[in-house]
DNA sequence: TTGTAAGCGTTATCAG
DNA sequence: CTGATAACGCTTACAA
């Protein structure tokens, strides 16, 4: 009592002050350090409580030169960024492991611009802003790789980098997911199934077109209905409507994402088929609105909060100095739902 | 030449050192102040310019006690999260203000528990992650205000606060919104027109659904079709089939986002109802689906970039201690499609 | 076992 | 107008 509580925070001084002891054994004794009797530190731990202090962020960040942050860079043209359910779900997965390591996630968005993509980073490393980035749609040749080399940032990479990836990267292996939805359709009795892409560029883009072209060559089929899209409900719906009109028309399709393909769907009807009879469509994702739009679209749903989980946990260890744990993120999961059937005649 | 390149990043010390003159002089010199002759500051500049050195971020957190990064607690549960378009439109918005300013948005996401939710304040605040927050999603008795209050952390909201917010905050006018919605369903001559609400507790779910009421009191028609929803499909889905269920059923709904719309319609179609004859539907959100769903929705599309780009402005000012710069987020639109006509009888 | 002191890279103060 | 010097709060050698 008596003297005024003072509003600002406790110091590592304020601790040894109370404790009786010096800074130098409070750090030793807080930190789990050898080299302090058993009996002080238990007194520096109380008078630790006491105050309850909290080591400064900003005083360790400048010794150790880290940040205890790591970052995620989001780089796509804003309508792109508004329809993706990968994002939100990523990051609530990659905070659920920061959280209880102290860690912190910068996040940083920029349009599509390799310019501002570049600066991005930069900002990043040299501000010493974060100690280490998620890389996600990884890209074919991707530039980062060597942005991150030069700028010597830590990375994991999501995703199965298409070549020369010098960081650690989990494989989502989105490939089985659209190897399982032709596997499907063919099983329905499809023949002439197409295949919507996404973006070209992306390494996920990439994949699902392969993996389209090889389950079909897989079981006798020829794939050669392909349109390249963009990921928007826009080019779904343009897309689709062009395969329509190829002779004769396919009986499924398959796009790389759900926004394309519930476009693509209201684009066939308007067109004047009816859906799943003449048209079954596939899409990959499985957002929240795909099980309540008719017909319930069938899809590939991929757990994103997993992967962030399994990626956060690489990119800590990484920055960490720990091992590296093994890399498994959770497999994607075919979900039948109405907006696939046998196909039928006009 | 002969030495070393160093990897070492360079310090205000080097730079001092090659333009001949002291710390004290770089700082002066290239923070602007006055006190350094026109020559030694061309010369110190130049010599920075050489070494390509920055001010360390660390350093300057640590005097001054700031981290220059602002942070944004997002609370929902994960389902909701993937849904919201809000989420990174706003997001986007916000960092095309910072990335200018130097500054980085942490970003933080939390499940609904409250227990968790005020932890992580705490931990932004405690470690003094961030120099303000941005809140969103603003609840009736938020507890926010009270938390962050304690832990004196500077705040902006987003929306119009129920009551007693401390904080200064932007009107995101999501009422006329709704209210312009009401009056082209009146003026169609929609007479039973009923509203799924959002989640209880949310200030803008009570805005939304408030202005439902009134508008349809300001034309003498009673308000009484009321659902609250969850801003869920399956949600939407449900208090559309018990709506449909009242008799008479309504003639059009007013969902509190597009998600519950766009589930509303298939449940609707479901029930066998032919869209928009039987039953008009207008949304809020214009999410990127919104358009390419059969039939079109029509809905409130509300400038989520803008918002985000506003409140972090606002935030800032509030940060740096300067004056708060006037707060005019852009406007709702109401943005007429193919889900809303007069009421035919079936 | 404990205390002392140097250093991380800035900025601000205060003599010169 | 300049240039030492002291903080900011912590960790870690090293000395006692």
């Amino acid at each position: 009592m008596g003297s005024t509580p003072s509003r600002r925070r406790p110091t590592i001084e304020d601790v040894a002050r109370l404790a009786g002891v010096s800074k130098g054994a409070v750090s030793i004794a807080l930190n789990g350090h050898a080299g302090v009797a058993d009996t002080t530190r238990a007194r520096i731990t109380e008078a630790a409580r006491t105050l309850s202090w909290r080591p400064s962020l900003h005083a360790r960040a400048l010794l150790a030169s880290r940040s205890f942050a790591l970052g995620l860079v989001m780089s796509r043209p804003p309508e792109l960024l508004a329809a993706d359910p990968f994002f939100p779900a990523f990051i609530a997965g990659v905070e659920s492991v920061l959280a209880n390591r102290g860690l912190a996630l910068v996040l940083q968005v920029v349009d599509g611009d390799p310019q501002t993509e570049a600066a991005s980073y930069q900002r990043l490393a040299h501000d010493r802003r974060v100690d280490g980035v998620l890389l996600t749609d990884l890209r074919i040749d991707d530039p980062r790789f060597d942005w991150l080399t030069e700028l010597d940032l830590p990375a994991v990479a999501v995703g199965r980098p298409a070549a020369g990836c010098p960081f650690p990267w989990l494989d989502t292996g989105d490939r089985e997911g659209v190897r399982q939805a032709v596997r499907h359709l063919i099983a329905l009795g499809h023949r002439r199934i197409a295949h919507v892409g996404g973006a070209p560029g992306y390494v996920h883009s990439a994949a699902r077109r392969r993996a389209w072209e090889d389950e079909l060559r897989a079981h006798g089929l020829e794939p050669e209905l392909f349109i390249a899209g963009d990921f928007t409900g826009q080019g779904g719906a343009a897309a689709t409507r062009q395969l329509l009109g190829s002779k004769p028309p396919p009986t499924a399709i398959v796009y790389a994402n759900d926004l394309m393909a519930i476009a693509g769907m209201a684009a066939a009807v308007e067109a004047g088929l009816t859906l799943p009879d003449e048209l079954s469509v596939v899409g990959v994702d499985d957002i929240p609105l795909a099980a309540h739009v008719r017909p319930a679209l069938t899809t590939v749903r991929q757990d994103a909060t997993d992967w962030g989980r399994a990626a956060a946990r690489s990119l800590v260890a990484l920055v960490e100095g720990e091992p590296l744990p093994t890399l498994t993120p959770a497999p994607v999961t075919f979900v039948e739902r109405s907006s696939t059937s046998a196909p039928r005649a006009h």
